[in-house]
DNA sequence: CGAGATTGTTCACAGACGTGAACAATCTAT
DNA sequence: ATAGATTGTTCACGTCTGTGAACAATCTCG
């Protein structure tokens, strides 16, 4: 057969640029790389990239070869997804990333039932409280609280998430604890970055009309670790998915304020690069996540 | 990678209808595709092909798959060849097909001589003095001393070759020895299948004008060797390039006639598939047959 | 209808291929 | 400028993959 892996390894290198990086990417040796590279060029007799240690660039030849390779490289890729998405089982890696809060409170349990239901799949979890970039680092799913921005992604929504409003003992003795809402102008929040407007804060409460008071920010932070960090450390008063901080409360270390006056409740979303079809695996995990969910 | 050797080998067997066939031309053991093809379907989760043991039937997912990477491969394959025609070297395999004859004379001689000017070069000869369909039996060049019939090849001519009239001692002792052209109209021709007109002859001599004669056909054969044996057993008179027979008038098997009336010389051509831009291989390979072919 | 031929699949073995460490060459920091 | 980091390449070793024969299933020809 006309060699194909050669090309498929030049390709990636063409695209990441460096033999190191499409390596990284297939998955094999930075001397495979160099291996396929070599053998194609061997065969073409031809030399496909200039390499100067540290820059590469392509040789004429190359690029040609690239202009037309590359599309049919990428054709065959999407052939072989579509003929997966509409008729496939599920098998194969799935990458997922989860808040870690999440993946330990939650999925962890559930996945032990998951994977017995789909032994073809192969779960790879990456629990994390960063925001990862789908495409970039190859994920299929990532299970989110905040409502996407980013419109290059679709969402599923899965469950309402409990957001609480707490605080450390020590920042409410030395501030005073609220009372009702109005009380929180007083007050610093502290404040999740991937918000529409951070320092707007919402509550409802029952039988009563919704409420919207502006807080004095003083952090605001992508991380939620580090927002639960500084709450414990008694810099403001903050609001968290129930499951983030339940073993806090409990031990006492973070006190629940504003009881009868709840935030609305935050969607937890599973989000997936867009893609016309999904993977077979890849619905099946939601659609195993969206049914055990719904107890919760 | 995703993998890309499985959908070559697919799209192979999808090509040629079978395991076998795809196995052959792939160079590969049946094992082999049989192996492939189930770690493709595998990897898919989906069946391609409904086998049978004797007919082939493509699943609907195998059409899809084959409707969208059949044309990928082969555009991979185009870009391959077009890289390797523009700025490639002369290397790789090389399958030439020419007249017995002709190979044993002259071709076998100057062979080692290109192979020592292009040591990547690996060549395949195919000595045979059968026609043959280059597409078919994948030969990148064939030398043959007619003019090309098929439209879809292109042909060089390398340079003339002489042919001589000739019959067996015991033909000429029956029906006598013909003094001039005009003479063979009571004689009996042999001629070869693949000719424009097999039963006119043409001739030529120093300072006369061209002769055309209607000879009575009684053997019309697309064989040379056929040709030679019924000549030699005294069938009837026949033209022939020098080379074939040169062994045969040197040791009055045969008897050359007409000395002053030669037929015009036919042309020895490389025919090639048609392609925009021929191999660095082939094109190197022809050059140097017609660089040789010179003094000759 | 039955024997022969041909299909695709399975299995143990041998050879090819990718691996990982060491290497030379280059760039980029302090 | 010098040291450190990072690039692509080379080499011996161990694993994975293709091989070839045997096999069951099917079709075809007399």
């Amino acid at each position: 057969m006309s060699n194909l892996p050669d090309i498929a390894v030049f390709v990636q290198v063409v695209e990441r640029g460096s033999f190191t990086a499409a390596a990284d990417r297939l998955e094999i040796s930075k001397a495979a790389v160099s291996k396929y590279v070599g053998r194609l060029e061997h065969r073409l007799g031809a030399r496909l990239l200039n390499r100067t240690t540290r820059r590469l660039t392509l040789t004429e030849a190359g690029a040609a070869l690239y202009d037309r390779a590359g599309v049919a490289i990428a054709d065959i890729a999407a052939a072989e997804a579509e003929v997966m998405e509409l008729t496939g089982t599920p098998r194969g890696r799935l990458r997922v990333t989860a808040p870690a809060y999440f993946g330990n409170a939650f999925l962890m349990p559930a996945v032990t039932g998951f994977l017995r239901s789909y032994p073809d799949v192969e779960l790879e979890l990456d629990l994390n409280n960063r925001i990862v970039d789908l495409v970039k680092e190859r994920f299929d799913v990532a299970i989110r609280i905040t409502s996407l921005t980013d419109s290059s992604l679709v969402a599923r929504r899965l469950a309402d998430v409990r957001l609480l409003t707490v605080a450390s003992p020590e920042y409410l003795r030395k501030a005073g604890t609220p009372a009702t809402p109005a009380d929180l102008s007083d007050h610093v929040g502290l404040s999740y970055t991937l918000q529409h407007a951070p320092n707007e804060w919402h509550f409802v409460a029952d039988g009563k009309r919704p409420v919207t008071v502006h807080v004095r920010g003083c952090l605001r932070c992508n991380s939620d670790d580090a927002l639960k960090h500084a709450a414990l450390a008694g810099i403001g008063i903050t609001r968290f998915p129930e499951l983030f901080i339940g073993g806090e409360i409990a031990s006492g270390q973070l006190v629940r304020l504003l009881q009868d006056y709840e935030p609305p409740p935050a969607s937890l979303c599973a989000v997936f690069p867009t893609r016309t079809n999904l993977p077979p695996k890849v619905r099946v995990f939601v659609d195993f996540l969206a049914r055990h969910l719904k107890p919760a």
